[in-house]
RNA sequence: GCCCCCAUCGUCUAGAGGCCUAGGACACCAGGUUCUCAUCCUGGUAACACCGGUUCGAAUCCGGUUGGGGGUGCCA
């Protein structure tokens, strides 16, 4: 038996990681097993993410024991391609060397498997992702989601996450479009790693590819459709049956029959680049190991793969995202409702809420928990736990959502938020007795208007509430008996608030809610709101009087 | 048309053959607390698309049906 080190994870649900790496004589390997309830059972799908041991591939696999209260899994591990992203890892290809390893687990259930080593010990490949969008002057919500699960793949995994704007199509990129995608990532904090690459800088480099395509006989020259515009170049398909692996979609497989098999253009005939081209070329050269992207990409991924290995480049591992759709199952767009990430910012939910929101919308960390920091995002996060079919975006919940961050914000968030809403808020020991009256009211920061009675004499009034409640010269007559039991009172309290108004209320027969909301009107203008006596507290002796006799004037 | 994918409460999901009388959250409904509104607490309605098969046992595996979605450009 080797050792080496053993990393251990809780992954809820009574399930535990066991990674690590393992040195032997023939270099480094990797496994990855799950414990669950103390029973070992080796999770391919959960460990296959995990940093202590990605890239875990099935062999055979076996099941036995299934007795009456145990359930104990067998299963042959072998780890694929560590450290070169998979492609010229072959088994065989260097020593592989069966080893077992037992593992005592608190009940002693043992896990034997086998795997193979790599020759070098520089095993730890470096995870590079990137973020591509085409500036068109809005960041849907789609697209975003993708940003942020590449942005967490990368940060779980310690790798990198970069921004590469696909910004060829000279109409809609302006920089002020570039700009839009800018400030939504920055407004969500998704921080890139390199400087960001600007597709149209890569023209070159791209036609360079074509040229190398067609010195090497996989690509050529055609006036497609006989279309008179000219030649274009198209690229030659394999002509095999393709398959790949899909992190989140499972196996894929085209035959070579397949309409999507077939030879298609990469450099149109007026010269220019298409898509495919120059967004592999561009992988290629920022160094990608893992492209996460929306699922209309699937297709196109057999023709990435090929055109990247008829460049002789290490192919990058896929991961097809589900859309975000509408009601009516269709993809979510503006007219459904804010769809661009620049929407919610102006609406004033936070980037947080929305961030939590999108993560969780495909995605579960396979436990109850829904609301979690960025920190522990980036530990859940694995890409084998992203939902492979569409989800619906529903506003009620991100809603939700958003008030658990508000709640949440720290204090100087609040006052921060009431400051800017009152630049009257100058007292700090004034303006935390408003935000402690006020804060289990506020949904959304702009509820924080409703507030401005405690700040101003100029504040909205809710006229129908208004004359429900002080319309009839008998409500007006009350409110002035109790005004003149405030004025005398020796502290002006919430207690003795309550109390006057109880008694004043007893004395003219009525029951305390048929003063309580006429005051409240007269000095809020609101039909709910606080704690009254709190709220009379607050505003103080001198505004309370003079809205009560300005009311009972009325 | 052809290729591909998907299918658990209204919505987001848990679920990897027995822990499922299917769990959680949002929404909704009903109670409670309360001076109103909000918060908070308690409870409730509500789902394995359908039909077969495999199995002692299926939400889970297989096949089919139906329904949805994506793709099918010298767009990206």
């Amino acid at each position: 038996m080797q050792r080496g080190a053993v990393a251990a994870d809780r992954l809820g649900g009574g399930r535990t990681v066991l990674g690590g790496e393992t040195q032997g004589e023939q270099g480094i390997a990797r496994l990855g097993l799950v414990v669950v309830d103390g029973h070992a059972a080796v999770d391919v799908a959960q460990v296959r993410d995990h940093p202590a041991a990605r890239r875990i591939d099935v062999g055979e696999q076996t099941r036995e024991g299934v007795g009456t209260d145990r359930v104990m899994e067998r299963r042959e591990v072998r780890p694929v391609g560590l450290g070169d992203g998979g492609r010229d890892q072959q088994q065989g290809r260097h020593g592989q060397q069966a080893s077992k390893f037992v593992v005592h687990s608190p009940s002693m259930v043992v896990y034997k498997g086998k795997f193979s080593t790599t020759k070098s010990g520089r095993s730890t490949m470096t995870i590079r992702c990137r973020f591509a969008p085409s500036p068109t002057g809005n960041v849907h919500i789609g697209n975003m989601r993708a940003a942020i699960y590449n942005w967490l793949f990368a940060r779980h995994h310690g790798g990198q996450f970069l921004l590469r704007v696909e910004d060829t199509d000279r109409e809609r990129s302006t920089p002020e479009a570039v700009q839009t995608v800018l400030n939504a990532m920055d407004w969500l904090g998704l921080t890139v790693d390199e400087v960001p690459m600007y597709q149209s800088t890569q023209r070159d480099a791209h036609l360079a590819a074509a040229e190398q395509l067609l010195t090497a006989g996989r690509a050529y020259k055609l006036d497609k459709g006989g279309t008179g515009k000219g030649e274009a170049i198209l690229f030659r398909m394999p002509g095999s049956d393709m398959t790949y692996r899909d992190l989140i979609k499972g196996d894929q497989q085209r035959p070579a029959s397949s309409p999507t098999m077939s030879d298609f253009v990469i450099v149109r005939s007026d010269g220019n680049p298409v898509f495919h081209l120059a967004n592999i070329v561009d992988d290629i050269n920022q160094g990608i190991t893992h492209v996460i992207r929306g699922d209309d990409h699937v297709d196109n991924t057999f023709r990435h793969i090929a055109l990247i290995q008829a460049l002789g480049a290490p192919v990058p591992t896929y991961a097809h995202l589900p859309m975000i759709v509408n009601q009516q199952g269709k993809p979510y767009s503006k007219r459904d409702g804010a769809a661009f990430v620049g929407d919610f910012q102006d609406q004033g939910f936070l980037a947080d809420a929305l961030f939590n929101y999108l993560v969780l919308l495909g995605w579960s960390p396979g436990d109850d928990r829904e609301v979690l920091t960025r920190d522990e995002l980036v530990t859940l996060f694995t890409l084998d736990r992203v939902q492979s079919k569409p989800a619906q975006f529903d506003m009620k919940k991100f809603q939700w959502m958003n008030s658990e961050y508000i709640q949440r914000s720290p204090d100087a968030e609040w006052s921060r938020r009431f400051r800017d809403a009152f630049p009257e808020a100058t007292d700090d020991a004034y303006l935390a007795q408003v935000i402690t009256l006020m804060k289990p009211r506020v949904k959304v920061w702009a509820d924080i208007a409703t507030a401005a009675y405690f700040f101003r004499e100029e504040f909205p009034v809710d006229a129908d509430a208004y004359a429900k409640r002080l319309g009839t010269p008998e409500a007006r007559a009350q409110l002035a008996a109790l005004t003149a039991q405030y004025a005398n009172l020796p502290s002006f309290d919430a207690t003795a608030l309550e109390t006057a108004l109880r008694t004043t209320a007893e004395s003219l027969g009525l029951k305390p809610a048929d003063l309580i909301h006429p005051v409240r009107l007269a000095v809020s203008g609101q039909p709910g709101g606080p704690s009254l006596f709190h709220l009379l507290e607050t505003i103080g002796r001198n505004r309370a009087l003079n809205r009560l006799n300005k009311a009972i004037r009325a």
